[in-house]
DNA sequence: CATTACGTTCAAATCATATTGAACGTATCG
DNA sequence: CGATACGTTCAATATGATTTGAACGTAATG
């Protein structure tokens, strides 16, 4: 066997593992991924559990994870009963899929607060007397600003450019 | 008191801790950035444990990690013993260090990995005889590929944007 | 229809990480 | 010079997230 070829699978799911670590989705979702992109046969949810020594119930949930972003999908194996996966090689639209589950909720959630801070400095008509309050409405007023331009970059060019192809 | 005003700080204090939480890097952080951005006096290390409830240690921690990525200064408050910390404005410098800090590195390692990965790959040169070698040459390509839209995007757009003013 | 082979779920155990706080070094004060 | 007031560090602990695996439902098999 070439040995040489599985390190080298082997360092790519180890990275995968610290990469979805580190962006808080949990290791064993990247060395999933990592498995099924570098393995050439479609895989089981056995051959995860083997391969990589994780229970079967942690296979089941991160291949389910990975297929709603669109990073693996289901294969027909036909004579057999087991599901088959085998990954995506459209980074770019996993990666945006990701993203969008990711950062959307957070972003909405950040906008009521955004939405519920712009009524109450507005209450506070243009320059309020009390400096505590017309200090606060500055501070929002940067706020909403910053988040605009995020909105607008996050609009134009991360999706766009890492949609198309 | 405002108490309408200090509930809508609270509210940021707990979404800035919800924020920081999520991407990884401690929810005090977040908490301690909100509460200084939203306050109209420089704030100490003695404020920030009373108004958040956190230890001596946590507040130091957290205040040493923010002036490393511009979010917060140290300033003067003469016949002061205790440092004074005041909030940046400038979100898109902020983020955008805290991006590089975060980001950068994990861009290395990746880096690393494939370049090992092209070397081996090489060996193997063009059409390999080996189909598992030949199917490993294509994925590493396609990765590549990725990485380097990944870099563009990164280079061209989020920094520039995000930096300027 | 009983048995086996799956995939899924979720409470419990495990593990990683954030947080605490006592101990320490240094600067200021009286 | 003590004594006090700080900020910092880091081992111990608490917290919270991940992972396990037994129990379950369902579909295929003989």
């Amino acid at each position: 066997m070439s040995s040489e070829l599985d390190q080298l699978r082997n360092r790519f799911i180890e990275s995968g593992g610290q990469i979805t670590q580190s962006i808080g989705v949990g290791r064993v979702i990247g060395q999933v991924f990592a498995h099924i992109y570098f393995s050439p046969e479609a895989q089981t949810l056995d051959d995860l559990t083997r391969e990589l020594s994780i229970s079967k119930g942690a296979a089941s949930m991160s291949v389910r994870q990975l297929e709603q972003w669109g990073a693996v999908r289901q294969v027909w194996v036909k004579g057999e009963r087991k599901d088959y996966y085998e990954a995506d090689e459209d980074f770019g639209r996993i990666i945006r899929r990701a993203l969008l589950d990711l950062i959307g909720r957070r972003m909405e959630t950040a906008d009521t607060l955004l939405k519920d801070a712009e009524r109450f400095a507005a209450a506070s008509r243009k320059p309020s007397k009390d400096p505590e309050r017309e200090f606060m409405r500055r501070r929002i007023e940067k706020l909403r600003i910053f988040r605009d331009r995020a909105q607008y970059i996050w609009d134009s060019s991360i999706i766009r450019l890492l949609l198309k192809k």
